[in-house]
DNA sequence: ATAGACCTTCCCCCAAGAGGAAAGTAAAGA
DNA sequence: TCTTTACTTTCCTCTTGGGGGAAGGTCTAT
C-alpha cells in the first residue's frame, strides 16, 4: 500500500510516517521506478506501535529501542521493564515540578485582587529580590 | 556594566542574555564604538524578572505580556491575574495528563515479570489492536 | 607587547514533526 | 485520449529557548 493508506491504518499522519521513514524507524520497501514508498502490514503494525509507545510519551529514540526489542523474539522483558520504569520516574519527577509550580503560582493569584487597581502582588513577586 | 556582569547578577546565562537582547525583550544600550551592550541596573532587574517568570513556566512571550505590564504603573491587576490563571490551567492539563500516562504505565508495569524471559505484556500492550 | 579574559556576529544544533512549494504519478471521468 | 483531481516525491523553512563553537575585535594586566 501507499503511505497515504499506510498513514491512515497506524492512526498517523503522512507526514509522521514519512519522518519515520527518513529517520530509519519504520522503513518501508521503495519502487526504484517512481519513488513511492510501499508498505506492507509489518511495517504498519510497527507505525501503530511507534504510535502507542509516542502516546505513552516515549521519545523517538526510545521508540526505537522498544521496536528493537519488539522484534527480537528473545528479549529478557527485564529490558523492556527497565524502560517502562525509567519513564514512570521521568514523569513523577515532571509532575513533582508542576504541582510545586502549581501550588506558587495559586497562592500569589489568591493574594491578588484581580481588579482595576495597579496593586498587584504576583507583579511584585516577580519582581522581588 | 557588560553582559557578563549582567548575566551574573540576573542569574541567567549570557547567552540567554544575548538572546533576550535580540528578541526585544531587555535592550540594553550599545556603545557605538565597540559594539558592546551596555546594561543598567533596571535592565539587571528587568533579566530577574525574565528569569523568574521564566522558572514559572511563563513562555518567553507571555514573560514579554508580564513584562509590560510590569513596567506600566497604571495597569489593572486583572490582567496580570488572568495570565497567572491561565498558566495555571495550563499546569492542570499537563498535570492530568501526566496522571493518567503514569497510570497507565504503571499498570503495564505491575503486569510485566521484568525477568529474563520473553514473554512480555507491555509489548503486547504496545502491539495490540 | 603580549597573554588572557572579555566581547561581537554568524552559523549550526536539539525534538518531532508541520506547512508548503515544485514537480512527478496514478486513477477516474468526459 | 485528454484532463482533472488526488496522491506522491524531495526540499526548504518554521516552531521553543537557547547551547556550542568559530572567527575576530577589545580590554586589562603584566
Amino acid at each position: 500500500m501507499n503511505i497515504g493508506e499506510a498513514a491512515k491504518r497506524s492512526g498517523l499522519t503522512v507526514k509522521t510516517v514519512r519522518y519515520y521513514a527518513n529517520i530509519g524507524m519504520v522503513t518501508p520497501q521503495q519502487d526504484a521506478e517512481t519513488g513511492y514508498r510501499i508498505y506492507g502490514d509489518a511495517d504498519v503494525a510497527k507505525l501503530q506501535f511507534v504510535g502507542k509507545a509516542r502516546k505513552f510519551n516515549f521519545s523517538v529514540e526510545e521508540c526505537r529501542e522498544l521496536l528493537g526489542l519488539y522484534e527480537d523474539r528473545n528479549r529478557p522483558s527485564r529490558e523492556v521493564k527497565a524502560l517502562t520504569m525509567k519513564k514512570i520516574a521521568e514523569i513523577d519527577a515532571r509532575l513533582a515540578e508542576l504541582n510545586s509550580l502549581k501550588a506558587e503560582l495559586s497562592g500569589l493569584a489568591a493574594s491578588c485582587d484581580g481588579d482595576h487597581r495597579p496593586d498587584c502582588p504576583i507583579l511584585n513577586a516577580l519582581s522581588g529580590g
